[in-house]
DNA sequence: CAAAGACGTTAGCCAAGACTTACGGTAAGT
DNA sequence: ACTTACCGTAAGTCTTGGCTAACGTCTTTG
């Protein structure tokens, strides 16, 4: 189960914040830090934990470093999501009944 | 953006674990808490964080508590991947691309 | 070759949170 | 009514992890 780092990375706000952005235009680590309210090594420690938990994808340009959305980490995360979305539905449904059966023996 | 709560609740391996077993089964605190490496307080401070996440439901049933997956909060959490699965997708397809142009630059 | 720009990394600090133990509260059985 | 079963909560401990400041590395430019 390779997506626990995966979500364990998306649950913090500014990586989240960081993965948003990239996802409107590939960026550099300087531009991402330069108009948010953390300090340029954090940004790029969060992108280091998104990286590892193959979210976005890095590329060398020039002294830069251009980071961008990488759709493997995205799809185990569905993946998984979509592993319970038919038993979530299901369960929901069986409970509402459930519910207004309670009712009628009350009445 | 209330899907801040549900990641965070699915961060943890252990709520990830409960959150899984729930799916396969309607089930009280003390039944998840038997076959578990952690105690049962702790199982009951993980439900009440995926409660509140609205990935879980929990109705009394006698003395005990049953709890159930709630489709809503996994909802949210595929409707924000979903807003970034096309654009990582054509981000993907261009990095491909632009990387083989490298290739043909220097033969 | 030296200087500047853009990053990654380390050390250290501090708050968040995952556990356990202990306690109180409610419902069912005798 | 008393006991038992099941559960949530409070207090306290200890680890995890996000942040800054300082330093080291690599590339481009003059």
């Amino acid at each position: 189960m390779t997506n626990a780092k995966a979500f364990a990375a998306l649950a913090d706000p500014t990586r989240r914040e960081v993965f948003e952005r990239l996802s409107r235009r590939p960026s550099a680590v300087g531009d991402l830090a330069s108009d948010m309210p953390v300090s340029r090594p954090a940004v790029s420690q969060h992108l280091k934990v998104l990286k590892e938990a193959g979210l976005v994808t890095d590329r060398a340009d020039g002294t830069r470093r251009v980071y961008q959305i990488d759709p493997r980490g995205l799809g185990q995360i569905r993946a998984w999501l979509d592993q319970f979305w038919d038993v979530a539905l299901e369960a929901f449904k069986a409970e509402v009944e459930r519910q207004a059966d309670e009712q009628n023996d009350k009445p």
